[in-house]
DNA sequence: TCTGGGGTCCTAGGACCC
DNA sequence: TCTGGGGTCCTAGGACCC
């Protein structure tokens, strides 16, 4: 038995903790960048803005209403999932599985006890954290998110509920749009709607071969999932990353290769840096720009691979490999809206193989990363970093409505008057 | 006229998730 | 003027092998 654990509005949430005045009021956060919403407030929701609005169709609704806004605060998010982390792992085995999100396993709690364990987990992390959630339990993955789906629909469940009975499922399936299931999106809801599968209880009733022609195997499983079939596991130390991205909006449009080249090396300095935080090493690079899809500017899209001779996380290897790709992809003439470097194929540095025919120092390497790791660490991000990045950096994001790192910077913690 | 069978690996693209 | 970022999994098709 599963429960799905659920941060409500989770970045709005986090918000809401070091700053009371913004309960009962709307509250927006914003994608990097201030492009679009990304959590809502439920007056916000109330309001009719929808997930993922481009914000600047939103600034008159904003102002009528007075809506708080702020930028996505990546910092003080992550580590108040942390603390949600740390608390559920007092009750069960946990599973993270996303910033808000986390699966328990309930093996041993006895049926009859589930739903007062739910409502102990919420008002513990409430307490503990200030977060307010909901939780989901299931015989699957499927059906426990599903659980957590109708917790936060039906104020008669108090933030929790239990669909781990069959006779429960038939009477709450039929009112759910099959759309609405983890694994069904868009796309897969239409060609459901085409062979007349629109709410949960029809997906349920599908022959899986039928759900495995028309959504492949993903598709089969839901419906199984959706029965109490189990096809989804519990993964309590989830597999190492495969890749890793940093991918960013430029501030401003990107015209010359010079500020390609700068932004290309910052975003793989970031990069670097995260691949040694894993104790990974990339084995191949990928850097992508593109122009913006949605403004008429002319369209380019542009996308190129580097191989490594053995697996990388040195600054500098990457940095260098990465400008080498921007200049070699940078058509000029264009307005370059986007770029992204991904370090992909990694392979832990422990157990990386070593290439038999080149001469790098990797003891030198790993110990001038190491330092400049521990400066930057300390004196503060960019505290050091190769030219190559820049100095001015016009194409850097904006971020104008940003809270304070209330959590993780000395600068920013909240001050109590007496 | 008629041209095999069985396998692996890689890549690109699509769909989904939060 | 202005539309996020970071991941995963699956499939199809091509190249290549013996």
């Amino acid at each position: 038995m599963f429960a799905l654990v659920d941060g409500n509005n989770f970045y709005v949430s986090c918000e809401r903790v070091f700053n009371p005045k913004l309960e009962g009021v709307p509250v927006i956060v914003l994608s990097n960048n201030d492009g679009c919403v990304v959590a809502r407030s439920a007056e916000a929701k109330a309001l009719g803005i929808p997930m993922g609005a481009p914000y600047f169709q939103l600034k008159q609704l904003v102002k009528d209403h007075g809506i708080r806004t702020f930028s996505s605060n990546y910092p003080l998010y992550a580590d108040m999932s942390q603390r949600v982390v740390t608390v559920l792992n007092g009750f069960a085995p946990c599973e993270v599985y996303s910033i808000d999100e986390s699966f328990l396993d309930l093996q041993g709690v006895p049926p009859a006890s589930r739903i007062q364990l739910g409502h102990d987990i919420r008002q513990k992390v409430r307490r503990w954290t200030g977060i307010p959630t909901c939780v989901g339990i299931g015989p699957t993955k499927t059906l426990a998110k599903l659980a957590n789906h109708v917790a936060k629909k039906r104020p008669e469940c108090a933030g929790v509920c239990d669909l781990s009975d069959p006779a429960l499922r038939r009477h709450v399936m039929p009112a759910i749009d099959a759309g609405e299931v983890w694994g069904i999106g868009p796309k897969s809801a239409k060609k459901l709607a085409g062979v007349g599968v629109r709410t949960v209880a029809d997906l349920a009733g599908m022959a899986p071969r039928l759900a495995r022609q028309l959504l492949t195997v993903t598709g089969e499983r839901i419906v199984h999932e959706l029965n109490g079939t189990r096809c989804i596991q519990l993964d309590l130390s989830p597999p190492p990353k495969q890749a890793t991205a940093v991918t960013r909006s430029f501030g401003q449009p990107v015209t010359t290769v010079a500020a390609m080249e700068e932004a290309v090396a910052s975003y793989a300095t970031r990069a670097a840096e995260k691949l040694r935080q894993e104790g990974m090493g990339a084995t191949a690079l990928q850097v992508f720009m593109h122009t913006n899809p949605f403004n008429g500017d002319p369209r380019c899209s542009r996308a190129g691979l580097h191989s490594f001779p053995e697996p990388s996380s040195d600054t500098l290897e990457i940095v260098s490999a990465a400008t080498r790709l921007a200049r070699r992809l940078f058509r000029p003439g264009y307005r370059f809206s986007k770029a992204g470097v991904m370090a992909l194929d990694l392979v832990a540095t422990a157990d990386a193989p070593r290439d038999l025919f080149t001469q790098a120092d990797r003891g030198k390497s790993a110990r001038l990363m190491e330092a400049v790791d521990a400066l930057n660490d300390r004196m503060g991000r960019n505290t050091i970093w190769t030219a190559a990045a820049g100095i001015n950096r016009p194409w850097q994001q904006q971020r104008r409505r940003l809270s304070p790192n209330y959590t993780t910077k000395v600068e920013d913690l909240p001050m109590v008057r007496l």
